[in-house]
DNA sequence: CATGAATGAGGGTTCATTCAT
DNA sequence: TATGAATGAACCCTCATTCAT
């Protein structure tokens, strides 16, 4: 099902975009496999031929979408700078990435909050696992506290982020670098040691 | 249209119940209007005697979310106690009120996410009205920065509740007081004088 | 699903007359909700109001087929006749009434011969049981003999009937009363005492 | 197009087989090319190399399970004995050939009462022209009355073994010999001299 | 010969909405 | 005011068929 040519690689792209796009401007539902099929400009018929159900397509955007947002900020991190300056990166990078593609923010978003989510088993919120990961490696390093659990911090890190970029797409409240810096500093100010 | 005599709230609260739940459920498009009207005892007909369309009436049931959500959590605010305390009982009021109904954190969750949002012109996000209230009066009484710009604080205290309280309706992690001031205490550290 | 008005009764027996003759020339496959639909004048939404799909309406126009047949031949059964001729009577109505329905007989033939027939528990062949019936009253009153198994009696008396319309219906060889009588008593022969 | 070497008479029979059972099980509409595909272990564009059309591939295995049903009864046929023991043999053999099939009788069945049927001229039923043929020298040989239409004959004689094997798949009412011989002979009473 | 990815018309079904009662 | 039968556009998905490899 997933076993794709090299040429093929190009039209599923293009599937994937123009899902992401119509999902994020008419939502899961009012996005039609008609519509996706017309503007990718890939037939019904072989959309199916790929993934067997509309379901199955809208996870396999999610993935696209997740990995995407993955390489784009914690797949910059470097481990060889001090935690503060990789948190504020990690945070800056996604901050970028989600402002440059507000498809994918939105497309990520409805998912998460849809019945959609629900149903699917033990399904982190994305890039939980990453900063889990990173934070682990922080208090190991004596460089944040060890007795805030690790989920509220991801509470607040990427509720931060998506809530600034959010307030960027609707209300045109861009960060700038020092905007950005504050309210990093904010949450760094609470959890460093 | 939305002038009900008595006899009628008892009706009208039980169709916005209703909507609320299954919305919860099955997504604003999973959840048809014969549905709410099986399930709420209401014929489709006299649900469109008072909302003209579904649409009027997610919004109608949106905005008693809301007006629920409020009188929850600032409802109960007391200007007679300190900022700080305050700040976290709003927070922590808010947060028991979504455990306690997780249908309403989906219901505005999707909302706020789904395209039915970004139709509505100026449509501050949930709460962000009192909060930037709260907000400009502790600036103004000294108790808090006055370089922050307040919405992103929001984005943190609102992006934080939402995020504990989805992680204890998914994962039932739930923060026990010494958690929620662990929580509070981060992003107060942040901001305060 | 099944409660009527009178004024709806014209509305379902169109449809169901429609149904029958679709299924009669395209079979049930190649007969589609929308032709239905358009030939009976019922909007489709309608159709799926009173039954919940395809499936149900096709067991719907089979019970209507079965009861019509039923009508047009054992209903007219006399007791007070002798089993002969009460024997060849039922066949001949039948035989008549389907002449003169060739949809009716297309219809319950290709329902019986259909991978729908198979799903349905304890579904006796069309007037197996009212045949039944009439043998048991006949050996009773001993007029046939109690040696053969009533099963085998319907296999050849249902199975001319059937044969015999269709040959009518495809090579329009038409048995007249001669005709009847001769195959009737054949069978007769076979079992009478 | 039907000129098949050696090594492809394997491919087609197995193709011939899943059609035919996959038939019986779903019915014609039922049966995809696809599943016919993927069962049969030859790819889609094969069997269009074979057979033009689905339609054509199900005449096709018509013809294999006519040919198979005349092996089995009159190709067994043994002109040295008498007629009533020829006659009591070929019904005999044919009904233990289609309980053994019971998916040949089920695609013949479907066949012969689907519009597929009416719509290729001069299509006569099943064993109608072989049995036309016994009867006629039964009657040169002075064994059976020459003053009943063959075709009542057939429909009774065909009839009541179609029905009887059916009686065995649905209900497992499986004729002994002994069953046999009493419903033949009720069938050989009325037409022996 | 053999393959199976690609196609899109058409299938069954749902659902927001209307309107006569 | 309250009802729910009636509507048909639009939904997701299937499938016979083609054709480049």
């Amino acid at each position: 099902m997933n076993v794709l040519s090299e040429i093929n690689n190009k039209k599923i792209e293009a599937l994937f975009l123009t899902t992401l796009e119509l999902v994020a401007k008419y939502g899961f539902h009012g996005t039609s496999m008609s519509m996706i099929s017309k503007e990718s400009g890939i037939a019904i018929g072989t959309i199916y031929h790929y993934y067997k159900s509309k379901d199955e397509l809208i996870m396999a955007v999610l993935e696209y979408a997740k990995k995407k947002g993955m390489e784009a900020s914690f797949g910059k991190d470097n481990i060889e700078l001090d935690y503060y300056t990789r948190f504020m990166l990690i945070w800056s990078h996604l901050y970028d990435h989600l402002i440059a593609h507000p498809e994918m923010l939105s497309y990520i978003s409805q998912y998460y909050s849809s019945p959609y989510c629900g149903q699917v088993e033990d399904d982190t919120y994305c890039f939980q696992g990453e900063l889990a990961l990173f934070l682990n490696n922080a208090v190991r390093d004596n460089c944040i506290k060890d007795n805030i659990p690790h989920h509220l911090i991801s509470s607040i890190f990427l509720g931060s982020v998506v809530n600034s970029a959010r307030d960027w797409i609707k209300n045109k409240n861009k960060l700038d670098e020092q905007g950005i810096r504050a309210l990093v500093d904010i949450i760094w100010e609470g959890i460093k040691i």
